[in-house]
DNA sequence: TTCATTTTTTACCGTTTCGCACAAAAAGTT
DNA sequence: AACTTTTTGTGCGAAACGGTAAAAAATGAA
């Protein structure tokens, strides 16, 4: 057994919304740009007390990234769990990333597009574990989409297919989090992901979800 | 007439040259991870030279991103130009971006991504200037897929329509860029690229290119 | 040679950066 | 009340930052 209650003075700010607050301001700023100082100023801490809680700043920047990834496949995979069809189901998912994108969701108030595909980019060839940090969020997301695609096609579509349609489907998602950045209408994005999401999926639309459509 | 020959002391660098140096800097580092004296060691001037040719840090950034706009028009453009269709003539743009993504260019040796893409993303939402630039770069490729959709379909698409095929490729264009810069695999990305523009285009097979497959 | 002009070079300025001592403060424990 | 433990606040310090002033060097013109 462990000490239920804890022995020194008490902490003044709970770790998770601390977390929540860095992670904003890397998402706005991006990683080389934003300072200790703004960290300190947008969560009322000081920068021991920072480091001491969350390490350095790159370890602050990575424990924001894989928040943000774990928030994101939570955000997504509710707002694909609604509809019936690979084709409803994938157009709702990209509405739901632009929404994130555009500051209509929860996580945050402004179109900062996806803070992974718009931060890591400009570092990862210079620290090999932001190149590794990017790969896996990519990874993260093709696997997602192709379980998607292998679940609801009720293995009428062999996985090779599958990985094939999830990665142009991220290509697209991951165009979108870049075209919100440069501050896009996010009517405009929603229009554009949905006819991408029937030119990407009605070509195998036989395979894949008649029967859900033709019920 | 201006002077032919100049008054005072000879430069010692060539300023086109000495700018595809710099670009190659911000291409690796991105913006505000490079510092002058990067650039001053890659160059072999010393900061005050650099100033008074190129001006800030920032003109310098920015006279990168156009100078790789051109670049990289140029390139695709005329990757675009052997073959006939727009399947295939996408399909050879969609290769040479991937081959000068991955260094594979006469631009830089090294998987680089798209310098536009991995860099100005990041530093968009502190400076108004930089989001404008990466609209500019993202309305030039708009309208450069849409104008070759139109001039290959001879009148078959109507321009809203060929438009929006463009920026589907687009989309898929800049999340193979992010790719890159992960380190995927060069001829996975062109096998990717390749099956994504069947699917982007060939949906609108009867109304585009028939003519050119089945002569 | 002497002067005017332009570039290079050296050196510096004020600021900002990140990480960390060090001591004060606030709690539980004895 | 005295001690232990943990966090907070102040502040340092060595380095890096972007930008520029001032001097030295290299050319053409007079």
């Amino acid at each position: 057994m462990k000490t239920l209650t804890k022995r020194g003075r008490p902490r003044k700010f709970d770790e998770e919304q601390t977390l929540d607050l860095i992670m904003q301001v890397f998402w706005q700023h991006g990683y080389s740009a934003t300072s200790l100082d703004q960290i300190a100023e947008a969560t009322g801490l000081n920068r021991p007390s920072l480091y001491a809680a969350f390490g350095t700043k790159k370890d602050m920047f990575l424990k924001s990234i894989e928040r943000f990834a774990d928030r994101m496949e939570a955000h997504l995979r509710d707002a694909g769990s609604r509809a019936t069809g690979v084709n409803a189901r994938m157009k709702d998912i990209m509405a739901a990333a632009v929404d994130l994108y555009t500051g209509k969701s929860d996580l945050t108030g402004a179109a900062h597009g996806c803070l992974a595909i718009s931060t890591l980019p400009s570092e990862a060839l210079q620290d090999s574990d932001f190149q590794l940090a990017l790969g896996n969020v990519l990874l993260r997301m093709d696997t997602g989409f192709a379980r998607l695609i292998l679940r609801e096609s009720k293995g009428a579509v062999r996985e090779a297919h599958a990985k094939e349609i999830a990665q142009h489907l991220a290509l697209v998602l991951h165009g979108l989090s870049i075209r919100a950045r440069a501050g896009e209408n996010p009517e405009k994005l929603k229009r554009l992901s949905s006819s991408a999401v029937d030119r990407l999926i009605s070509a195998q639309a036989s395979a894949l979800s008649d029967d859900d459509r033709h019920p």
